[in-house]
DNA sequence: ATAATATATTACTGCATAGTTATATAGTCA
DNA sequence: TGACTATATAACTATGCAGTAATATATTAT
């Protein structure tokens, strides 16, 4: 009985609360499809906030808003030009996260093979 | 203008929606302190409910509601053994996931490399 | 059958947040 | 300066969901 709460009381050390935390909190940036969409969007380089908007499909206000939560969360990076602003990957080690869920969706769901290619190295026919 | 709005398209149905709230959800998944605490209690192998309720700290019903909705998005395995019920990863590829993002978030903050760890193969040093 | 234990589920509360509309801020150009 | 454009923010609504308390279901043992 001691013995085994002192194993839980060890995992439980190790599980630092905060930390899990900010990884939930980093998960959680990733949890939704308009912010992949973006940062789909954001694979060729960078891109302004109308484009992004435009390439979305979403309202400017709800874009910039998703905008700032990346930046927030520091997946993507800031930079005001002339009157706009332009927004480009921070860690392109993000896309490695969205292309390794893609193969374990792809396991069940055909579907996921075809946004798996958006996380993937320039198709090269970007013309078509 | 044509041309624009052309590109935009062709962009539009490579992001086949539906994919992409697949991708999403399973984010969504691993976007929860408590659910990333049983998943990396299950690192080491299966796992009953109650062991995973007294590791996690949680309430028997809040683990079994996570323990659902992970079985659910087949994160993990459920079987009936006796009058337990015990769980396991599906697929250990999860672990990658935590350690790309454990190594993201580490690059900010120094407290990620504890955590990193969790999701990293045995210790070794289970009894300590 | 009854009791005891393990797990799941239901009904509920409170909080976080996605999206919208309207407005504010900031940069550019006349 | 004022008009114009691009982006951000505020206030609001609606929805989802984490957590709790209580209850239901199921398995085992007596």
């Amino acid at each position: 009985m001691d013995d085994g709460f002192n194993l839980i009381e060890e995992k439980m050390s190790a599980l630092d609360d905060r930390a899990l935390e900010h990884v939930a909190r980093y998960f959680k940036a990733l949890a939704e499809p308009m912010r992949l969409k973006v940062l789909s969007a954001l694979r060729d380089g960078e891109r302004n906030v109308g484009e992004l908007t435009e390439i979305s499909g979403g309202s400017q206000a709800n874009v910039s808003k998703h905008l700032s939560l990346l930046t927030q969360y520091e997946l993507v990076k800031r930079e005001s030009r002339g009157t706009s602003v332009y927004y480009k990957i921070a860690d392109p080690s993000v896309y490695t996260l969205c292309e390794l869920v893609c193969g374990q969706i792809g396991n069940r769901l055909a579907e996921a093979d075809e946004i798996k290619k958006l996380f993937l190295p320039d198709n090269k026919n970007n013309s078509i």
